[in-house]
DNA sequence: GGTATATTTGGCTATATTGCCAAATAGACA
DNA sequence: TGTCTATTTGGCAATATAGCCAAATATACC
């Protein structure tokens, strides 16, 4: 494997990595509705606010959000909501394993 | 947040974290393609059978991969091939990523 | 049964991620 | 300048993930 491919690889990795939380999804699907201050994020994801920051670098860092300061206050938003699209096929898996499982336990 | 809720976010989690390692993105890729056993797997990857035999798991624990043992061979292959939707807008993430270093570096 | 091949699993170490507290920073405003 | 509020960062402990080797399992075939 080349290793220019590798780091292609693990440049995909990164972006999904960036989503492959709880609190950052709840965060990006929070955001789909508009741009939200950390403190109003907070309030949703119930967590220290350094950790909502913190998980909020993380997506800024991948190139999902982008922020802007107003006064005292920094507002983050979505940059590319195509990343909205993952909840849809998310979703019909997740539907797929119920299915599964009510399947394999009749 | 209510705990189940709570629960919906994590597992929807648990989807984009199966997706979040480079190897793991590979033998998405690999299997759009067609299914493949465990072996041809290892040979793109080029790590311990081992390890691509627990990746092959958490993708099959997440609900995206299925297997079909065929003789002494375990073939893996794509469940729900909306995942590789996820690609197209990874790409587009990572494009614009690299524009703005580009806009950056002037 | 016994041997060979393909795959999975146990056990371990190394590394990465998460989340909190406390301290630092940045802007607003008196 | 000093103070207040919002946010970020340093540092740390707990937990999760990754990858290897060796051993176990599963199937084919003699």
């Amino acid at each position: 494997m080349d290793q220019r491919q590798q780091a292609r690889w693990e440049a995909r990795a990164q972006v999904l990595k960036s989503l492959a939380h709880p609190s950052r999804l709840m965060i990006v699907d929070e955001l789909s509705r508009g741009a939200r201050c950390v403190a109003e994020l907070r309030e949703i994801i119930g967590c220290d606010m350094s950790t909502v920051s913190r998980h909020l670098a993380v997506l800024k860092n991948a190139g999902l959000l982008a922020d802007q300061r107003q006064g005292v206050q920094v507002f983050y938003f979505l940059k590319t909501p195509c990343v909205l699209d993952f909840f849809e096929c998310v979703e019909s898996v997740l539907a797929n394993n119920v299915q599964e499982k009510i399947y394999l336990a009749r």
